[in-house]
DNA sequence: CGCAGAAAGATTGTGCACAACTTAATTGGA
DNA sequence: TCCAATTAAGTTGTGCACAATCTTTCTGCG
């Protein structure tokens, strides 16, 4: 003991303890690893993550992406135009519904993908870990962000919330 | 089989598949998570991963902080500014080298570290994972990204680099 | 019908990340 | 000694993320 120390917590604020830097810096070190792959292509990491729902299930809305991607309007909206404008997506107002648009692959957009299929095998090999491994940290992963999305902090007080939808 | 499919990694592109998603989106989740106990008290995320470092040993250049987080001067300089803008941090040029730039601790940034011992604790409970699930996670993540910063993708090719330094 | 409220995107403003470039200080030979 | 190369930060420009706000459209209910 070195002088006054509050009782808990003392020293674990050490960068290296923490799970949150541990899941920045891999998550900033791997889209690292896509960056010159995808700058051939003309493509960013969010893009790229955006044209793979879209090569999953074309022609959808705005918000369905923003769902699957976790992402809102303000991030999607201006990223989609610079898709449209690079010719690989196209964009129009949903027929029905005059609130929504509609997103879709053009045949440029759709050709691209051909030119990713062996990224993930690519990826896998950088990470240097069997496919077991890849896919037991990537449930993990999964587990604590659906887990993590449904607990909010108050700036005091813990609050667990939303453990149904009743 | 449904079509012509050539041969490999035909349905790996599926969102879900990609540990890089994953990551992408428990480490997005996981800041969300902060942000209310960071809002409290006027910081972002990564200034509190700055101040996570100053904390564990004050007075480093900002090329030292770089290291550490794996950040360089274009995005640590205007953050640094803005941390001693708001009090928290004092910056100076180095004496030996006037090239290096100094940071360190104020008074009130030191006292800080006091509003936030307990998050870690709180974070780790938000998880819903017990401390050996998430020690090992955390683990699992370093070594990823120790590894993924070792490595290079050439647009075309698979290149391995840098096993040791020689 | 008429209108209050909700819903879907778009816009605006701030703060990262990161590449490319600039400036200033230092270092190491020839 | 002198100067080319290196190093450390800072600056500039682009593109996310995200909060807050705005506009347009739709829905429900009197």
């Amino acid at each position: 003991m070195t002088g006054a120390e509050s009782g808990h917590g003392a020293e674990d604020l050490a960068l290296d303890r923490q799970l949150c830097f541990a899941l920045y810096a891999a998550s900033r070190a791997v889209t690292t690893l896509y960056r010159p792959v995808l700058d051939a292509l003309g493509l960013t990491y969010p893009q790229y993550l955006v044209l793979l729902v879209l090569w999953e299930h074309d022609d959808r809305t705005v918000g369905e992406l923003g769902k699957a991607l976790h992402l809102d309007s303000g991030t999607l909206s201006p990223l989609l135009k610079r898709l449209e404008a690079a010719g690989l997506v196209w964009r129009r107002r949903g027929v029905d519904d005059e609130r929504s648009v509609r997103v879709g692959l053009t045949g440029i957009g759709r050709a691209l993908r051909d030119r990713v299929t062996e990224m993930p095998s690519r990826i896998a090999c950088a990470t240097g870990m069997d496919p077991d491994e890849v896919a037991g940290l990537r449930t993990a992963l999964t587990r604590l962000a659906d887990r993590v999305n449904r607990t909010r902090l108050e700036p005091g007080v813990i609050l667990q919330q939303r453990g149904e939808p009743t």
